[in-house]
DNA sequence: AAAGTTATTTGATCGGGGTCAATTTGTATC
DNA sequence: GATACAAATTGACCCCGATCAAATAACTTT
């Protein structure tokens, strides 16, 4: 880990970011001046469950994997935050202590903020605490449409929403880039990478091709119906 | 579906419930001068996921089961709130729209509020804004927990956890009454009412003792070794 | 381009839990 | 208490997805 200088486009990619954006600009920029830069490689674990930490963050580049741990050592991913996304901050209001662990699932940059003064700002500030209010939404209706996806979809289910999430409406065939390994979609998705891929098999049938992290429908409708 | 009169009872339940309870006498007292109480039988719906509602529900008695359904008209729940909870309250933030159905799971009271006016409230107001905000975490926390049990723990072992979140700590045998029909446990915990049934058939041989709604626990620890 | 890692895919196997059907138990009503 | 109805349990069966092992593909690093 390093600590770095905040430059002008980390500083543009944090005010128009949908939590800064909806502050007023001084205000927004106040709280930007105060961040501190840190780089981190793959793996490295930015804090743990049950940890007290005293931060904030902010993904300038790269992807956070947010998971809790079983008794027995296995994983369960419960958010992956890429970049412009803020984690750590319901642990401001949860004794400070954070309710998973946080890795770096890429090379990563995140600014991070001091939760005591973001507290007291959103405290005084009637603005602030309604950008953490639509912030905490957002990100409980995120973690209820995971629980629900996992409850009701079969994994190819889950793969072909996730892949109809990236398709522009009004498309019928169409292809992208995936943002990141498919190890990491897999845990997202709840499923271990050998289901994934798996699920994909599945779904060639319904015209959906993978070349490396390329995937591209063919017939849009046909995902829908699956 | 029946409306009443907010009785005192009613009223103290409200006033010592952990939102209002954190809040400023007077602003919680106004704030619950204004409920519509209503009462609800087993299975009615309040209101179904999408749709526009105007209204932050508080359950005074009985119990509400939070759902999404699934294309093939299959339930999942995402939360099962009981006395003194409060649900419906992140749709404020989300264009209004409700993000899953509420059913009565048990006859029911509910008080509800205009959602408009809290939410005006919230924006003036630093109190309401921090109690919101912590309503929001712990519930963003719950589900977080759901989600993570679900991918972690089998099923004997979440209805262990279950039952081990009712011991009062230090004790190390004990007993008490589901606070529900086993139904609506299977429903919270992700499970089918036959897999609930084998689950606690499986942990009788780590001392638990089902009879009717009454659960008796003989060795606490042989549960958390699970 | 070659070698060495690190991802991903594929195959084989196995266990957890869903579903359906049939009892059994519990609860409510008369 | 006897009857009727709903809830819970048990058995049989099956499918989905986890796991382990092995093969292949995709990157790095030189």
């Amino acid at each position: 880990m390093k600590t770095l200088r905040l430059t002008s486009t980390d500083k543009t990619l944090l005010l128009d970011s949908r939590f800064f954006a909806r502050l007023p600009r001084p205000t927004a920029e106040t709280i930007v001046e105060g961040a501190i830069v840190s780089t981190h490689e793959e793996h490295d674990i930015l804090f743990r469950q049950d940890e007290p930490i005293d931060h904030v963050f902010f993904v300038l580049s790269g992807l956070v994997r947010l998971y809790r741990l079983g008794k027995d050592g296995r994983e369960a991913d419960v958010a992956v935050l890429p970049k412009g996304e803020i984690f750590g901050a319901n642990a401001m209001f949860l004794e400070h202590r954070a309710t998973a662990n946080a890795q770096a699932a890429e090379a990563l940059i995140v600014a991070r903020f001091e939760s005591h003064k973001l507290r007291q700002l959103a405290a005084e500030n009637t603005e602030v605490a309604q950008a953490l209010i639509e912030l905490l939404c957002r990100y409980g209706k995120m973690t209820e449409d995971c629980l629900a996806e996992d409850r009701l979809l079969t994994a190819p289910q889950r793969v072909a929403n996730y892949i109809l999430s990236h398709c522009p409406d009004g498309l019928s065939s169409f292809s992208f880039r995936l943002p990141f390994q498919k190890n990491v979609l897999a845990g997202k998705l709840g499923l271990a990478p050998e289901a994934l891929s798996r699920a994909f098999s599945t779904l060639r049938q319904s015209g959906v091709t993978v070349k490396g992290r390329v995937i591209e429908i063919r017939d849009r409708q046909a995902l829908e119906r699956f």
